[in-house]
RNA sequence: CGGGGUGUGGCUCAGUUUGGUUAGAGCACCGGUUUUGGGAACCGGGGGUCGGAGGUUCGAAUCCUCUCACCCCGACCA
């Protein structure tokens, strides 16, 4: 391709609406403009990138069996009506209607219509297991779409479902998207976890997220420093503290005129926060009361209570509401002596003694609090929010946390899909059985933009060759004189001759521009035809990630440049 | 949905508080001359009616009302 005849429009300034370095490196190179708010249209060269995204995708999908088809993005009602999800999935489902009042969504994900493709059709455990997997654009209608293709409202997802006749077969589809979700991230050039993650709405009990380490990243990931457990903060878990030794003290209330906050309190009565216990109210369903026990330093993990209460429709009690609920003493809230609400304790209670509480009574808190003694508690659970420093759950090391993106994530789902839909196959034993169905999904626009969250510097982005949208630029820097055209020519010939993906910059525009779009771009390896090396028989070449500069002889250029491409590209191989 | 903010040429932004000549700058674009290895210089030129609608006024980018879009924080979420 021709840099003279390429539509990339390159944007010195970034525009005012991108936030994250992605964002505005993905707008300033060319490679996306925006349409509406999360929706956005892919140029050339951003187009390539994605391209070669899905390729990789396909090759290692196609490798473990899955086999590609494509499903509409329009949806009929009724199979989302069929498993729930048309009234659970709320207003993120983008729902219209077609001339006739029929209703339809833009898919969301395409669990169901998939189990309704297959089930009149895949009836034997002969023909399981059966892996079908499509890359298709999906729209969710997000509250807040931002960050560019980080959480757009039209992405492209690769979407993979594997229909199994048991859980062994299960757990080897599962085992087998594990191995390519590494390969395919592998070879994508990216830096990633595996981490056990939240099931959330899709359903199912095993599941995992590949994660992107970036710092811009939504994900919060705790890791071990010695053995190899990672989670997200949704769902991690920390071995408890050993139980205190400390001799059990009677209760005593003490007065704490104004002091409310854990804060005020732990400054007031000079014990550290690890040693108040606080009460947080939280509202669910029509006026039920939960009053959640944590460690004064701890949060809340609403993820684990949303799981423990049964409903994602709970808040902590907000200003007004406390005028509701008179026997609840706000600022001063306790567990000794609390009616009417739901005692929930984590169970990092359980090791603690002699602790501070409030005491149910405007400007009062009583110490020397032990649970047993004092009050009883009906339900331990794990409800608080992991954070670094913690203890590994799984070994003696300790947590560590790190920010990551996610952009990809296996599910173990089970029969929820095939239950819901009555999908059934004849096992060997003549019996009918739903299938047990896992779900593996990729977010192929996220991961482009997670590539360069993670390998970008001040003058652009620094593609993995593997997704570079060309792997070589050839910068004439004077076209116009005969000289250079002519090998420019030469070199961007014999490069496409080698297979090597090349850019030719024949643009009659300054050498520092050309460098400068060239950087942004992001091309893994420049060529330089420029007056200077030509003069000593030698074109430069310049490797985008680490600057490092070669200079080759002229005759040599095209097989020494070639070599340079295929041990980049070799770096990012797997073995077969 | 709650809170905050922004809409002025393709992009970045000034002008709005205190209404008053033909609405400005840089970048980009077009023509020319000179340049030519890190977003070149000079000369000349085209392009906006100030997000939209309505209103106030002799006069509105500027004031008022309504409305739309976009961005940020939060709730939600892969």
């Amino acid at each position: 391709m021709r840099f003279s005849e390429l539509y990339a429009p390159t944007l010195k300034e970034s525009p005012a609406e991108a936030e994250v370095i992605s964002h505005k490196l993905l707008l300033r190179a060319g490679m996306i403009r925006k349409v509406a708010a999360g929706v956005y249209t892919f140029l050339p060269l951003g187009y390539r990138v994605i391209r070669k995204i899905e390729q990789i995708i396909r090759e290692e999908m196609n490798r473990v069996g899955g086999q590609e088809i494509l499903m509409p993005v329009i949806q009929p009602a009724d199979v989302w009506k069929q498993t729930g999800r048309w009234d659970q999935y709320g207003p993120e489902m983008m729902r219209l209607e077609d001339r006739h009042g029929r209703e339809f969504a833009l898919g969301p994900t395409h669990e169901e219509l998939v189990t309704a493709l297959v089930m009149d059709e895949l009836r034997s455990y002969r023909q399981l297991p059966l892996t079908l997997y499509q890359i298709q654009v999906k729209f969710r209608d997000e509250i807040r779409p931002r960050f560019g293709l980080m959480r757009g409202r039209e992405f492209i997802m690769k979407d993979a479902y594997s229909f199994n006749a048991n859980i062994e077969q299960l757990q080897a589809s599962y085992s087998n998207m594990y191995d390519a979700y590494s390969r395919i991230f592998t070879r994508c050039g990216l830096n990633f976890r595996a981490i056990q993650a939240a099931t959330g709405l899709i359903g199912g009990k095993v599941s995992q997220e590949f994660t992107v380490l970036a710092e811009s990243g939504e994900t919060t990931v705790l890791y071990c420093d010695a053995c190899n457990y990672a989670a997200s903060d949704e769902i991690a878990t920390t071995r408890l503290p050993e139980p205190s030794t400390e001799a059990i003290k009677p209760s005593e209330v003490v007065d704490t005129p104004g002091v409310k906050s854990v804060t005020e309190v732990s400054t007031f009565l000079n014990v550290p926060e690890t040693k108040i216990v606080k009460t947080l109210i939280y509202k669910y369903g029509a006026r039920e009361i939960a009053a959640v026990l944590i460690r004064g330093d701890r949060d809340v993990n609403e993820e684990k209570l949303s799981a423990l209460l049964g409903t994602t429709d709970f808040h902590l009690l907000a200003g007004i509401e406390w005028g509701d609920y008179p026997e609840l003493v706000q600022g001063y809230v306790g567990p000794v002596g609390l009616k009417g609400a739901r005692l929930i304790a984590d169970n990092e209670i359980s090791v603690m003694r002699n602790f501070v509480v409030g005491a149910n009574k405007t400007g009062a808190h009583i110490i020397s609090v032990n649970v047993g003694d004092d009050f009883q508690v009906q339900e331990w659970a794990d409800v608080k929010l992991v954070k670094a420093g913690d203890r590994c759950p799984e070994c003696d090391g300790t947590l560590l946390a790190t920010r990551g993106i996610e952009v990809g994530q296996i599910f173990q789902l089970g029969t929820k899909y095939s239950d819901a839909f009555g999908a059934t196959f004849v096992d060997e034993d003549g019996e009918v059985k739903p299938y047990i169905m896992g779900t593996y999904g990729i977010g192929v626009s996220r991961t482009a933009a997670s590539a360069i969250e993670q390998h970008h510097d001040d003058n652009g982005i620094i593609w993995p060759i593997s997704i570079a949208p060309y792997e070589v630029s050839v910068l004439v820097l004077n076209y116009d004189r005969e000289e250079q055209k002519e090998i420019g020519d030469r070199i961007y010939g014999g490069l496409e001759e080698r297979d090597i993906e090349a850019l030719l910059d024949d643009r009659i525009e300054s050498a520092g521009k050309k460098f400068a779009d060239s950087d942004l771009v992001g091309f893994p390896l420049q060529v330089i035809v420029g007056a200077r090396t030509i003069k000593s028989g030698n074109i430069e070449v310049k490797v985008r990630a680490t600057g490092e500069r070669m200079e080759f002889p002229l005759e040599q250029a095209v097989d020494k440049i070639a070599g340079t491409v295929i041990r980049m590209r070799e770096s990012l191989k797997l073995e077969a």
